[in-house]
DNA sequence: ACATATGGACTGTTTACCTCA
DNA sequence: TATGAGGTAAACAGTCCATAT
């Protein structure tokens, strides 16, 4: 651990004691839970700002432990010790998230600004920040995931859809071989594939003018293929 | 009491950058 | 001057595990 003494001093605003006992560990208590009864309600708060503010005092104590024993197995790998873990309070937490919505990388002198703004060592604050980029980037995922999934059940539903339409038109053709059939509807619409929307299907001149840069399209042309050139710069 | 979710902390790997021979 | 080796720091992926629910 390359932590040093003046981060700890750093955090805490005090010296750590340098004797070869551990601090006394104040675990944080538990907040009792919301009860549901307005009356109840004002009361509980009140104790829960208490537990918070008890907590923040053994967080404090938690940090000197946590650096302490930090201290004692530097350069040796955590087993047989147990994993110290420091419970973060709504307003760091708030802060941290807040850093992180305007910018979710920090340099060395923000990371160190922050970690004295929270009272927390710098390498808790650069472990919070990886790990909210990785939770976040996973949501995302999640969230790309779902989207495509949707995306690809409508696809399939339209495939059918499509099928089925032209095995009517199979149909009636058999039925009047000479018979001359109006386009089905579908066939008659586009859809951008960017914006995802249908549109009409252009006239000829229109189309043509759609392969020409934006500057050089009619009005219609554009209005009909708003994305034609995001989509070429994408290919 | 137990199962599960959450999130702080860790290890190992990759990447970019710098220095130096 | 160009180049490869070695060092360093930061970011990331994967994981562990204490704690909350």
């Amino acid at each position: 651990m390359y932590m040093a003494q003046e981060d700890v001093d750093l955090a805490l605003g005090l010296s750590v004691g340098s004797g070869t006992g551990k601090p006394h560990l104040l675990q944080p208590k538990e907040a009792p839970p919301l009860e549901p009864s307005l009356t109840l309600s004002l009361t509980i708060a009140v104790k829960r700002e208490k537990v918070e503010e008890e907590n923040k005092r053994a967080m404090i104590y938690y940090s000197a432990a946590s650096s302490a024993a930090d201290d004692d197995i530097e350069g040796c790998n955590n087993s047989g010790s147990s994993r110290k873990k420091l419970k973060l309070t709504k307003e760091q937490s708030a802060l941290l998230e807040g850093r992180f919505k305007e910018h979710s990388t920090l340099d060395t002198k923000q990371k160190t600004a922050l970690a004295r703004q929270l009272n927390l060592r710098p390498r808790q604050v650069e472990v919070w920040f990886q790990n909210r980029r990785a939770r976040t980037k996973l949501k995302q995922t999640e969230v790309d995931c779902e989207l495509l999934k949707r995306c690809c059940e409508t696809l399939t539903e339209e495939n059918r859809r499509l099928h089925l339409e032209l095995q009517q038109l199979h149909h009636q053709q058999q039925r009047h071989p000479t018979a001359a059939f109006f386009m089905p509807a579908a066939a008659m619409l586009s859809v951008c594939p960017s914006c995802n929307r249908l549109a009409p299907a252009p006239p000829a001149h229109a189309a043509a003018a759609a392969d020409r840069p934006a500057s050089k399209r009619s009005a219609s042309a554009r209005q009909l293929y708003p994305h034609k050139d995001r989509h070429a710069s994408m290919n």
